[in-house]
This record gives structure tokens, C-alpha cells and sequence, in this order.
DNA sequence: CGCCCACTATACAGATCGGTATACCCTGGA
DNA sequence: TCCAGGGTATACCGATCTGTATAGTGGGCG
């Protein structure tokens, strides 16, 4: 449905977009024990890097430097730990995009050019196997699993993102840019992630400002 | 590096795109035993929906309707199935998108075109957790496993198909438009997987086609 | 002092992992 | 008639999985 290029679609009730919620963690996760901080470091490092169903909770508290029971007397299950995992990398991606991010200083193209090149810079540090989130849903087949609501979040919370960005370019074609925009970073993020692309967010971040330029004038 | 905007760079040495070689298996694995063909197609369903470690081989053979003696007699090992379920996939796709590929009767902007109108049939079928390239990428860690080259080759082919298909937009762009036809198509794959997005492909085929419409002339 | 908290160390339970072994059944063709 | 191949059924192997149990250490604090 709705394959008809309906040109604008104003959004109907609401006079703004949505303000996006803060992340539910904090990102220094500065609640946690040492142990328990060591423990989740370690995990979200060998969940990332080897997937989340290979990693067993041995194999996690050996790494820690910490028994399982301590890992347990902090955390509960697994569960948990995956939930906090995909849970804290949202809230520090969220902070270093915050970071990377000066609304004042930058026009509302740039603005959401910045997105892109923050993602670069993130995809370069915490060099990549794509995203933990994308990652994570290709493991977790129970809808009614806890880390499913955190990573269909992250994703709402980034189109909204790329949505309000987009209001202050061209505000008749925000909800569709917007839209344009999410699909330009994942596939910027997916490419980066299987190497199958040089600079693959550079290349979504042209197409994205290409996009831009467009759009602020007609459509 | 080479993060600056490279206008076209022509192709150096070959004249032209490199022929796509054909899948490896036989997409209806006429090969196989009927109880060998039981236990891919299960597999196959079991790895997708919930993820290859998640699942174990007696719940396949359960499933299958066949005893672990018969699996281990037909593949030997699991990894083995695994291999045999990203090949079989891949040429079905391949074969899929040959049969809803009519070359002579289509524009060239329309043969690009037609690729993403496969990737919503072929999605809308066989429904939904994004592409199985990506998620089997996210659970092996390891390169040196038999199945990093089915998925590295597949996204291979498909970023030599769209460099193909674009040498008849625009020849002298066709390298550069096949990357961002890629990207497109990636992101499409797995905000289609997210269900963020209604309607990712149509969203990524009229992006497509207006970046094949200013290739065309310009650029 | 006494108590709690974070942590270590070791052992084990119950289930499931990938993979193997023995033994038997059924069908088609030489 | 014989026999090989595809299949069934069941039991088992060692390893690993998530999760729990018992016992003990050291430091901060009221």
C-alpha cells in the first residue's frame, strides 16, 4: 500500500516531531560495580566480535577476570547481560553522536551530514562487524525477548532523528526524507560492516547531501 | 583515504565489467537425497528464523524427520549444512532474479530498476528477517569458515551485477553508480529486515532511479 | 567490635551441543 | 537370490551450555 508517490503528506495531528527520549542507561554505566562494568565490557566485546549465541557465560567471566558468581550475583542471566549490552551501546552512541554534534555552529544540511560522518568516525573506533543492533535481531527470533525493544528503539529513535534533522531543511518533506535518510545510514552501515564498499559512509553521506539539495528546493 | 570526491575514475585495465560467474550448486539440489533435501530446507527455515547457532542439528533432524545418522551420513558435519544453506539460498535468489529479468524487453534504467522490484518480491515471499548474508556474517567471527566466501561472494556478484547494469546508464560512471546502487540495495535488505521502513524497496527504487536519472545526462 | 558488601574459588546440576556407534528395515536392480 | 544404498531407531561419547550451591576473603563503616 501507499507505492503511490504522494507527493507530501503533512503530518497530521502533531504540530512538531516527537522530542526523542534520552537512553534509558547511563553511558559510563558508573551504577555498576568494577567487576560488573568489567564483566559487561568484556561480553559486549566478545558479543560484537563473535556473535551473541557463541559466547557462553564461562567464557565471559574468564575474560572478566571474575567467577560466575559474582557475574550472576550482578547481572541474573545472560539475558540480562545482552539487554545491557545492546542497551549501553545505544546510550554511548547516542552520547558520541551528542559529542560529535554542535547544532548551533552548523546549517541544517550539515546537521545531518554530521550523522554520517559521526557514524564513520564510530564504525572506524569500534571497527566493524556493521551493527551490533542489526547484529543482535539476526540472533534473537522471540519478539517478546527484552533486547528486542531495545534495538527496534535504537532504530525508531534514529529515524526520528534523521526526521526532525530533516524538518529544518525541508519541513513538507521531513516524514519522507527522513525516511530517505535511515535508509541511506543502514546501508551505509551494512556495506561498511561486510567490506564490501571503500568509505561507504562517505558515499551515503554524497548521496544523502545530493538527496538535500533536491529536496530544499522542489519536491 | 581517498575520501575526496573522485570525480569518475574510469576502469584501468579490463574493458569492460567482469561476467558474473554462476552459482556454484544446482538451485533445486536435485543432487541430494529426498531426506538430504528434508533436512536443507529445515535447516535452512531454522537458521534464518532463529539464527545458525542458535540452532542444533538434532532439532534439525527432528524437524526433518530424519535421524542424526542420516544427517551425518549425507553432510558430514553441520558446517557443511551451513555452507550448503548460504549456497542454495544464493542461487535460488540468482535464479530468481534471472526468471523476473526480462533483458530484452527493458530499458536500461529499467533492468537497474528490476533488481529492486525482484528484492521486494523475493522479501515479500519469503518474509522477513533482512538478508541472510548479513546475518549469517554477524555469527561466524571467523574468516578462514567455509561460509565467509559464499557471503562475501554473493555480495561480490551483486556489486558487480549493479556495476554492470549501470555501464549501459553511463559507462563512464557505471563503477560508481554500481556502489551506490549497492548501498541502496543494502539498506533496503535490512530496513526492510527491521520493519522500520513500510516500504524499503519501493523507497530505495525510486532513490535508485532518480540517481540513475541525473547519471544519465550529467555527472 | 560486628556487619555487610563485593569478590574469589570450586564444585556440580541438568540440559544440550556436535558427532559417532551398533543394529535393523526396505526397495530396486543385476 | 543376493546385495548395496538410503533410511530408521536408539544409545552413547566428551564437551559445553546456563545456572546454582557451599565456603571463604578482605575492606569499609556504623
Amino acid at each position: 500500500m501507499r507505492t503511490t508517490p504522494t507527493p507530501v503528506q503533512p503530518t497530521p495531528a502533531a504540530p512538531a516531531a516527537p522530542a526523542p527520549a534520552p537512553p534509558a542507561v547511563d553511558p559510563d554505566r558508573a551504577d555498576l560495580t568494577p567487576a560488573a562494568r568489567r564483566v559487561l565490557e568484556t561480553a559486549s566485546r566478545l558479543f560484537y566480535e563473535r556473535g551473541i549465541h557463541a559466547v557462553g557465560v564461562d567464557l565471559i567471566a574468564a575474560d572478566a577476570g571474575v567467577t560466575k558468581k559474582t557475574l550472576y550475583d550482578r547481572f541474573g542471566s545472560k539475558e540480562r547481560i545482552v539487554v545491557d549490552y545492546l542497551a549501553t551501546r545505544d546510550a554511548r552512541w547516542r552520547a558520541f553522536l551528542a559529542a560529535h554534534h554542535d547544532p548551533a555552529a552548523l546549517s541544517p544540511v550539515d546537521r545531518v551530514l554530521a550523522v554520517f560522518d559521526a557514524s564513520r568516525e564510530w564504525m572506524a573506533a569500534h571497527s566493524g562487524k556493521g551493527c551490533s543492533m542489526v547484529n543482535a535481531h539476526a540472533e534473537i527470533s522471540d519478539p517478546a525477548h527484552p533486547a528486542y525493544a531495545v534495538i527496534t528503539g535504537q532504530k525508531q529513535w534514529m529515524l526520528e532523528l534523521f526526521t526532525r534533522l530533516a524538518e529544518n531543511v525541508s519541513p513538507d518533506a521531513a516524514r519522507e526524507l527522513g525516511r530517505s535518510l535511515m535508509l541511506l545510514h543502514e546501508g551505509a552501515l551494512v556495506t561498511d560492516g561486510l567490506d564490501v564498499l571503500p568509505d561507504a559512509f562517505g558515499r551515503a553521506r554524497r548521496l544523502a547531501a545530493f538527496l538535500l539539495s533536491t529536496a530544499r528546493q522542489a519536491r
